[in-house]
DNA sequence: GTGAAAGCGCTAACAG
DNA sequence: CTGTTAGCGCTTTCAC
């Protein structure tokens, strides 16, 4: 293995002026730097990253913690965490992966170990156990998610109360007067997930605001239930025109559902998703939705998180506005 | 920070001996154990990682290079991942991801690094890039997938030549005798992944031996284009009557298309896939297929690494054998 | 069965 | 602008 201090003597230099070569802490002059790369190059040297460490107090990595869990979008993970680790490695970091079910002791192993320099956790919930943690980790953290209380934590989003509003506005601009929301799986909200209660919150204050006629129902995301619970709309619900879905899985069955029972989407139906875009285009017609943004979501996680490593004071909340893309799943109610 | 020399203090012992007693690699009275073991629980020690891997030349840490390319289905990457990191920490060793687009670079820098001990890789192509410097590399690897020229290499992988296999023997007991295999998209046979190719050749090469007329027909993983496909096989092939599909997103649409144009589903036609159980028992009709082991091929890819970084010598290559499970979508063909 | 001490390879004062 | 040197916290000989 090549070290430093073979670089330092194939370049005629000392250790430390390799190391500043390298960290860019102090100035070199141009053809000390020269010659120095270039022996780094030619000896095909890298740095020992335990021994860096060690050294520097920093690791230079960063542990994402990921739900595997039911009721959360596989794909959407993925692009979160690809967007991490793409991100990181811009800012010369990589990302050490841990799973939820590591929980908060997986967090404190990695933490107190000096393995990671900062952390990322996914999936917060309302009364997330590992908040109490975080605080008192000593390094500092971003949570994708909004728990209820936030203090002294910092937390990024999609603006999902805000998203659920945009889906609404639309519907009533459109003419709708008579909503549901198809929601996540009883078991989401059971635990009390952020988004998928501030996307209940959202839809109930805006549908009370608007004096829309309006209906929250939890759905399991499998094809049964979702045939199911339109089964059960179009019984208790005739008037029903907009349905605003989040809960990706059964956006298509849903729809699907409706057909087979006779009604045309978006001619007597119409529904808007929060989905991701992908979802909404591939589906057949085309929805209408609020896209969740997961690659900004990942890559400004990670920039907040740099920020904080390097002692700046960067904003506790972040949430990132919703856009609307109307497709052709969304048109006026027909009229009676 | 508490270290280990304040660990030793407290026990009143030397810090080897505390470095000891977590490593076991020599015999320590019970008494002291206990005592060293009661002040790390009470001092809530934990081995600084940095330090020990420059020590010791050894990180604990395991690199996972993940596809996050087109034509690869997500969930089941997710799967491989879970079963990794899940397996790794069962072996107390963490998992550092890396993307594919990390490349040859990616690989080479965590592993001169010493950021980790030994890799992961998936997605292998048929002549891979990444081959020649996995070979040396110096560290240990194991590669989901075969390339063409394993050689002095660890691979594992669902034996998917003897997964085709199965399906069109299942079809041939049934007593098809006109078959069908509807592949990836042409983008994955373009670039040579093994798993595809071998998929391609069993199917065929068992055709023959059965006798069977049999067509090849890659398909781009759009609902358009399983659609398209049906109309061209239904024009093309009017005996068709058994179908193996090996491109998971478009099980389901193939089934819709062929249901739309009068053909039942197993009544005409038998539909064999390989892909995920809860893929094939999502769908409707539930599907005959051989599946993808995700999980085994994660936990036993992590288990021939650990073999290979304890200097064992493992078996070169891990076929897994293929389990076929017949569902609602498949059964003797109609009698003319 | 236990301790003392020499590194592991790097960074960051300190010194000039 | 550059060099010298003292650690960073741990493992592992060597010694008893």
């Amino acid at each position: 293995m090549v070290k430093i201090s073979d670089v330092a003597r194939h370049a005629g230099v000392s250790p430390s002026t390799v190391s500043y070569v390298l960290s860019g802490k102090r100035s070199i002059s141009a053809e000390t730097r020269e010659r120095v790369l270039a022996s780094i190059r030619q000896l095909g040297y890298r740095p020992h990253a335990g021994a860096r460490a060690l050294a520097s107090s920093r690791s230079n990595v960063l542990a994402l913690m990921l739900p595997l869990r039911t009721g959360i979008h596989v794909p959407v993970v993925m692009r979160f965490a690809t967007a991490v680790v793409t991100t990181a490695r811009s800012f010369d970091h990589d990302v050490l992966l841990l799973t939820q079910e590591e929980g908060e002791e997986g967090l404190r192993r990695v933490a107190d170990s000096a393995l990671v320099d900062a952390l990322i956790v996914m999936d917060v919930q309302l009364d997330d156990p590992r908040l109490p943690l975080l605080r008192s980790l000593g390094r500092p953290s971003v949570l994708i998610g909004f728990p209820a209380d936030a203090t002294d934590l910092t937390c990024i989003d999609l603006d999902f109360r805000a998203a659920a509003e945009a889906c609404l506005t639309h519907l009533a601009e459109l003419g709708h007067r008579d909503v549901a929301l198809v929601g996540s799986p009883p078991e989401v909200y059971a635990r009390r997930t952020g988004f998928a209660e501030r996307v209940a919150e959202g839809f109930t204050a805006t549908a009370e605001r608007l004096g829309l006629d309006a209906g929250f129902y939890p759905c399991e995301a499998t094809v049964e239930e979702a045939r199911g619970l339109v089964a059960r709309l179009l019984a208790e619900r005739p008037g029903l025109t907009g349905v605003v879905v989040h809960n990706e899985p059964i956006a298509e069955p849903l729809v699907r559902a409706f057909q087979s029972a006779g009604r045309r989407v978006p001619g007597d139906l119409s529904v808007v998703a929060i989905c991701p875009d992908e979802v909404a285009e591939q589906a057949e017609p085309p929805l209408t939705s609020v896209a969740i943004p997961a690659e900004e979501v990942g890559r400004r996680a990670v920039e907040l998180l740099m920020g904080k490593l390097d002692g700046e004071s960067v904003p506790a909340a972040t949430l990132l506005p919703p856009a609307l893309t109307a497709r052709a799943s969304s048109a006026a109610p027909a009229a009676d």
